[in-house]
RNA sequence: GGGAGCUUAGCUCAGUUGGUUUAGAGCAUCUGCCUUACAAGCAGAGGGUCACAGGUUCGAGCCCUGUAGCUCCCACCA
């Protein structure tokens, strides 16, 4: 077979990825095998796949074809997130590209639309996941919407409550005015803006007051906006300037309401003014303190954020009021900033930077909300399960970075109520009733929360109860994944949970270790009261190579898909691993996926040459020992080991990124350059079978240990090595051997003296095609036994022969202990010979000097181990022999 | 404001309980090669006061203290 000149990934990757699917080599079902069992971090049902599903699911792939090939029944769950509040967002776009407002649909109405969104959009993503190589196990596909899945995130929900887990209650609560739903403190990114600093003044009620001079209060505000809900004035109870103030009244601008002055620590004397302006309906800070002094709440604005004087009604407010009614937020805040302008009231407004919240989904302004939400409490519930955070602390949930402990544990040392409503209609709608006058019940069925009603009140009718509107947090469902994916929250004991719960290792990016880690963990200890998984493995963040984040905005997002369609899925892998050492984010480079593309190409070669051997191929035997190449055999088979050892190494401390590279190194390197130079026949000149044999074999070896990084084309390569029913994706490993260390140790030295001497013909400009003569000055001829040919070959030698004192006319060379000397027929450039070897005397000598400083010291001499001054002992007889040895070779030029 | 972590070659990173030559790798750079698997390649080379300043020790890239810079997390002073 004519094999292409470079390797075209295109062609072989369906080919194999269907192959592997109809040999159901990715399904898993219970058997005797220990399970390998990894969730695959739902993604966003809509989503499409960007840099850090690629670097995640890589990751993941990696693991569970290692487990694959290590006699695990190895199960990679694959599955989407219904995503509530990016998936409503979009449905809402779309419907509204189309001309209809969500506002004019029914719930029902609303939900077949994202119904049929979910059905033609949902799943892109895991299909795209099948073009990077995944694993998965297909049949697991599971939705978090699925109804075995909808029942049991309801049957938690009622669970908790009937604990007395979850409560509803009014909070202040992160409003996102664009989604109009409630957000967790979680899901609010703080963004700093320029905002104004408006410095306000508030008059004293009291005529008195003013009548002395001075006029009012000036508090400064960045939300104006929000001064027709102020309540009070508040100041530091240590601030000399206001401690005669506290207590007087005075009258808030437009709506000349009167307000008291009031003091608390809280606040700072010497931000802004001193003086806070209280509005506890639009500050989580001022409702604090609304709280504490008893103070009423006035709403102003409304669920879009736009102003409402509902709540004024009562004050009788003046037109000038109602005018403002249906103003935007923004809008509004320019407006009575002009307004208390133009009443003189505003004192002077200075520029300054301000942090503020904005909506992690819509990217709105947060507003800072009273409103009636679900909550579950967590300061209850860690208190049932203590264990969520003392076996990350003690490791049986092993975090991978370690470090990140640490922000686990501050984060669940501190843990806040967790808002779980969501003002919005795609999701779990939560379990709960209402009668008309507002009391609840919950329950999991309309009928079920009627029984409970009619208990209480029997003159009710079914008719006249109604279900809350709100759905659940998304990751409210998505922290019973790891459970709930083999049914263990809906179908409790089953035997798929029991053997595959709790899961082996959790890939996943350090941005949700609260969002989603934490909770799974906490939902683990609670429902099964078990670990949901051993190990978690953190990506970092992907950047580009300037080090920025990879956004939307900057455009620097590759293509994924167009990048694997150029690349290639193996190199695009590599690419991707090469660059992410464990731990620490990913810097993305396109030239990374070139080298990944070169290296498919360099293997590909390999391949190639080792087909062209294979119509001539000699019985072992009746070639020459020299050219059998015996012991390059020797020493790939114990570096192929050594590697293999340290691979298996890394693998078990997350160190992939390290592993690929060790892999990369040893195929590139010690299988290219060396261990083929070194069999490889001359010119249409036989090979020994034996060495053919053996060659094939490393070469499947490699393309073994290489398969979890890059495995369409190691498959591929795998086959067209030799006829074969079996596939490598499947191919178990086999033990590990120990390598034997002076088999490595010879192999060092020769690639030094090889090197040493090409070195030596570079710099004499000694044409590769120019044969040399070698002889060698060595106290240890017989070091050079069986490695002569391979040393005559590589440094195109005619004959080496040993000799006991300088050959005249020749260039000389120090490596290790030994002498070399270089016949040419060119002439010598003694000159650059003397500057080489008195650079290397002056590096010998500086090196001597320190060691016998060492030596030198009697401290030393007494406190080090004995090991370790014979090692400098050893170091610095070594050091003399080489420099007497140098020494000797400049005298002689 | 609180906390965690980082700083080693031009870039990205290794460096295992302090001692294996005066610190390693990949990429990039430079030199020479179209050598019959591979120029997307081959052969070779150069390049680092291990952020800075102290300290502990016979001995520090590694341990301690301080300083500077960077990153992330938490909090959010209106």
């Amino acid at each position: 077979m004519e094999l292409t000149k470079n390797f075209e990934p295109k062609a072989i990757e369906n080919k194999w990825y269907q192959h592997w699917l109809d040999k159901k080599y990715f399904n898993s079902t219970p058997d005797a095998r220990e399970p390998y069992t990894i969730v695959i971090p739902p993604p966003n049902v809509t989503g499409v796949l960007h840099m850090g599903h690629c670097l995640n699911n890589s990751i993941q792939d990696i693991l569970i074809r290692y487990a694959r090939m290590n006699g695990k029944n190895a199960c990679w769950v694959p599955g989407t997130d219904h995503a509530s509040i990016a998936t409503e967002t979009k449905v809402v776009g779309m419907l509204r590209e189309r001309g209809i407002i969500k506002s004019s649909l029914t719930r029902d109405e609303f939900l077949s639309y994202a119904w049929e969104w979910k059905e033609k959009y949902g799943g892109i993503i895991l299909q795209q996941l099948k073009k990077l190589g995944c694993s998965l196990d297909w049949d697991r596909t599971s939705f978090t919407m699925d109804d075995d899945y909808y029942k049991a995130v309801i049957k938690v929900f009622i669970d908790l409550y009937e604990k007395g887990l979850i409560y509803r209650g009014k909070r202040m609560v992160n409003w996102d005015p664009d989604g109009q739903t409630a957000l967790s403190d979680e899901e609010v990114i703080f963004k700093e803006v320029d905002a104004k600093l408006y410095h306000v003044t508030y008059k004293f009620a009291d005529a008195q007051n003013s009548a002395s001079g001075v006029g009012g209060i000036t508090v400064a505000t960045t939300r104006p906006e929000t001064i027709l809900g102020d309540v009070a004035i508040c100041v530091n109870p240590t601030d000399e300037r206001y401690t005669s103030f506290v207590g007087k009244e005075v009258i808030v601008p437009i709506i000349n309401r009167k307000i008291k002055i009031i003091a608390d620590e809280y606040v700072t004397a010497d931000f802004g003014t001193g003086a806070l302006k209280v509005t506890p309906a639009h500050d989580k800070n001022d409702n604090m303190l609304g709280a504490k002094h008893h103070l009423k709440a006035i709403d102003t604005l409304d669920i879009t954020g736009k102003f409402t004087a509902g709540e004024l009604m009562e004050e009788n407010p003046s037109q000038q009021v109602l005018d403002y009614v249906g103003m935007d937020r923004f809008a509004l805040r320019k407006k009575i900033a002009a307004d208390i302008a133009a009443i003189g009231q505003l004192e002077k407004t200075e520029d300054y930077k301000s942090q503020v919240g904005t909506s992690e989904r819509t990217g709105a302004v947060i507003e800072n909300k009273l409103s009636l939400q679900w909550f579950i409490d967590m300061n209850k519930f860690m208190e049932r399960n203590p264990e969520a955070l003392q076996s990350v602390l003690n490791d049986e949930i092993t975090f991978h970075p370690s470090k990140l402990k640490n922000t686990y544990k501050y984060w669940l040392e501190n843990i806040k109520d967790w808002c779980i409503s969501r003002q919005l209609w795609w999701g779990q709608q939560i379990p709960a009733w209402y009668d008309a006058d507002g009391n609840y019940e919950v329950a999991a069925t309309k009928e079920e929360a009627f029984e409970k009603f009619k208990s209480k009140n029997s003159k009710l009718k079914i008719e006249d109860i109604s279900q809350d509107e709100d759905v659940l947090d998304t990751w409210f469902s998505s922290w019973l994944w790891p459970m709930e994916v083999f049914k263990g929250v809906s179908n409790p004991g089953n035997a798929e949970a029991n053997y595959y719960y709790p899961s082996t290792t959790l890939v996943t990016g350090q941005d949700i270790i609260f969002f989603w880690v934490a909770r799974m963990i906490m939902a683990g200890y609670e429902y099964e009261d078990k670990k949901p998984f051993n190990d978690v493995y953190f990506t970092g963040m992907v950047r580009d190579k300037q080090g920025r984040k990879m956004s939307k905005q900057l455009g620097n997002s590759p293509d994924l898909l167009g990048l694997i369609d150029q690349y290639g899925a193996d190199a695009t892998r590599f690419g991707i691993m090469i660059s992410s050492p464990a731990g620490n984010d990913l810097l993305f480079d396109e030239s990374s996926l070139e080298q990944g593309r070169n290296f498919n190409n360099k293997m590909w070669n390999a391949l190639k040459l080792i087909k062209m051997w294979e119509g001539r191929i000699a019985d072992s035997g009746q070639l020459t020992v020299d050219s059998n190449g015996g012991f390059a055999l020797d020493w790939f088979e114990n570096r192929l080991n050594e590697v293999k050892a340290s691979v298996d190494g890394l693998r078990k401390e997350f160190k992939l990124s390290e592993a690929l590279k060790i892999i990369y190194s040893l195929v590139w390197d010690d299988f290219c350059s060396w261990y083929l130079e070194w069999v490889k026949p001359g010119f249409e000149q036989p090979i020994d079978s034996a060495v053919y044999k053996k060659t094939v074999q490393f070469f499947e070896q490699l393309m073994q240990l290489l398969h979890p990084y890059m495995p369409f084309v190691t498959e591929e390569i795998y086959h067209l090595l030799e006829e074969r029913k079996d596939d490598l994706c499947v191919k178990q490993f086999e033990n590990i051997v120990p390598a034997d260390t002076q088999i490595l140790s010879k192999a060092v030295l020769l690639k030094d003296v090889i090197t040493g001497i090409r070195d030596v013909r570079n710099k004499q400009q000694i044409k590769p095609k120019d044969a040399i003569v070698l002889h060698i000055q060595s106290e240890d001829e017989n070091v050079y036994d069986g490695i002569k040919t391979i040393l005559a070959k590589q440094v195109n030698a005619t004959s080496i022969s040993f000799t006991k004192e300088p050959v005249p006319g020749t260039i000389t060379s120090v490596i290790g202990k030994d002498k070399f000397f270089i016949e040419t027929e060119q002439p010598l450039d003694t000159g650059l010979q003397k500057d080489d070897l008195l650079k290397e005397l002056h590096h010998l000598q500086g090196f001597l000097i320190s060691v016998e400083k060492k030596l030198g010291n009697e401290k030393f001499v007494q406190n080090a181990k004995p090991e370790v001054v014979a090692l400098e002992q050893k170091k610095r007889s070594d050091a003399q022999e080489k420099i007497r040895i140098v020494e000797e070779s400049l005298a002689a030029l």
